[in-house]
DNA sequence: CATGAATGAGAATTCATTCAT
DNA sequence: AATGAATGAATTCTCATTCAT
């Protein structure tokens, strides 16, 4: 019994490997059950075909990503739900880093259907992401403007950052990462002369003028 | 001699059109000769394989973006010029929508090695990003901090949202997202009340303002 | 009308040239007009196939050969007879070199049904030496025994011989090689002692011995 | 264990049948599958490609002539070693009428570097006679003359007896062709009245003179 | 006549999946 | 359950030949 969960498991393991190093369509069958030190035929005991390995590492992300998520209540400490959101999803993703880079990178799915799951799980996260700013927005705690471009934004910045960092060797303090994210998304970088832009840009923070 | 490049070029459309529907490995030669309406063999006359199909195509797009970025030179009026860079991005991937979405989709691409010349064309865009933003800070004009991240955060956020912009239907003023990255990158979007963090409640900015 | 003549010859040259370089499957329609200069079509409008080209060079060759034998008149000087004939087929033989080589190398022919065509030719000189074999077996000038596999034999050392004069840029005296061959028809070049083998090797000319 | 030799085994002779018959170009793995009652898949089981399995049948052909073969020792019975070599050759050869057949008639080699590896093996067993040759000319039991074309010549007469042989139905007595070959090696099969052309055929036997 | 772009039948090879042992 | 040999559908690419200009 644990047997056969062990077994799925390094099967999942070494699809995730193998995955990450040649992509899902250069990865090939044979590769992930040499990889697993079982025999071809055992593979498909396991899982019905190649596409469904996949399709389960990718579930299995998005569901600890799901999980971990809070919904945002406004009438609470917004900015450190905030945080601890994207806290979160750092840290789900920065621990497996490998299907982190299989999800975000631009790396081959296996087909349309598959990229459209993908989709829609970033579009999930987004309307997740626009509603609350939406509120936020109604309690004056978030900037006017288009929400779900907020949101896009953010996520798509998100996204950039993880995979870098996914990419990469050298490691990153994530406590780093969600400072300054949030730095970001609270005050941007650009520090033009205040003067200069006065009119174009009447979104001006007296309280970052400091 | 005309009749060549245009066939050349009804081959690359084709191609283009097949790859954004199918993505690169579901796309067959079969599928890219009939959307240009010639025989599988003259595909083979003007591009040595179906890869380099998919590597001009991208090399393209590259190029234009590439040519319609303008070092920022600091002395001079920075924020139009990064107005300018980001009107221009957003002009060259709007253009061509399919491209874009070949390009930033999580779309299979061949391989590997092809990954590998995405990801340093982004590299090369980041690394240009961020030592315009180096100098920034040395000018005062950038927020102290990690300034390669904040250029990755910067490249994401404009993929994630050219992205969304691409795969829908619905057409979407440029300037108006020309202006709001300003915005953003300028001032970020969320607002904390200052004294806030004391009782955690939010308190609205308007309101503060007066 | 000349013009069709030598247009048409330059295209049997550069076949011929090719042929002998790659062989017949590895030589492309394309390398042959290249070499002579004319487009792919032009080809088509000398010769209906690319078969074709290589059967007229090789029919060519198997014409000069049959023309250039005399059938041996065992009445009259069989030896100089003989050596005629050698000089005639070397003579032909070497000055195609190129040719020869493609008709002697193991070099690929069309196929099958050519490959017949190209023994029936050797089959027919083996017929026609044997034949005359088995007269000078009558008049007591050739050693009794197997005619036609001392034709096949013949016919085999000439073939060798050629090939690989034909295939060595260092030239060879043909008059040399013709010297030769007629003298090992005549008298081998195993000299084993008399003494120890006379019994082993009964069949000791007659002819010589009365 | 054994099945996958026996498999493998019978993939090379079905190949073997079907190269003989058709020549390797139009020989299709197709055909090689079908005759040895296998899927296509298999074939690529055991050989990567097509090319492999012809190169192994000629090699297998080649190392069976090579270790059957003595090199020849001049002050031992140099006839018998003589009879041993090409009754040796003539074993190996007539035992696999097919390969024979495949290596010695005109028929289709895959390409340009697989002849020049076949050239390279007669050209090895050309050097190996010749030099055996040379050293019996010193011992005086081969007739003086160019040693290397003596040793072409016999391996031309050779291969072209065997051909012959090899492709007619005919079974041939193989000791009979060894004899027959000795006596051509060492008597030519010529028998001119002696006086006649005395002076113009100087190299004459002594041995015959007795 | 000449051209060379276009054609498409044909062949080798790959690899996910099956299934007898 | 596990194995790994066998399968064959599917796909890319080649190149002799055609034909409109």
């Amino acid at each position: 019994m644990r047997d056969k969960q062990k077994r799925r498991n390094d099967l999942l393991n070494a699809a995730r490997d193998v995955f990450a190093k040649k992509g899902y369509h250069e990865a090939r069958v044979e590769d992930i059950v040499a990889a697993a030190h079982v025999a071809k035929g055992t593979f498909y005991l396991y899982f019905p075909d190649k596409r469904s390995v996949f399709s389960e590492l990718v579930d299995r992300l998005f569901a600890r990503i799901s999980s971990s998520i809070v919904q945002v209540d406004v009438k609470g400490d917004v900015q450190s739900q905030i945080k601890h959101n994207i806290r979160a999803i750092i840290a789900v993703l920065l621990d497996d880093p490998t299907v982190t880079q299989i999800l975000l990178s631009y790396t081959a799915v296996p087909d349309q259907k598959f990229l459209h799951k993908i989709r829609s799980f970033y579009d999930g996260v987004t309307k997740m992401l626009s509603q609350a700013l939406e509120n936020g927005q109604k309690m004056g705690i978030v900037e006017e403007g288009d929400a779900e471009l907020f949101a896009t934004f953010t996520i798509g910045a998100l996204k950039e950052s993880l995979l870098e960092i996914a990419m990469t060797p050298k490691s990153y303090s994530r406590e780093r990462l969600v400072t300054v994210m949030t730095q970001l998304l609270e005050g941007g970088y650009l520090r033009f002369p205040k003067i200069a832009h006065v009119d174009s840009l009447p979104i001006r923070r007296k309280a970052a003028a400091h």
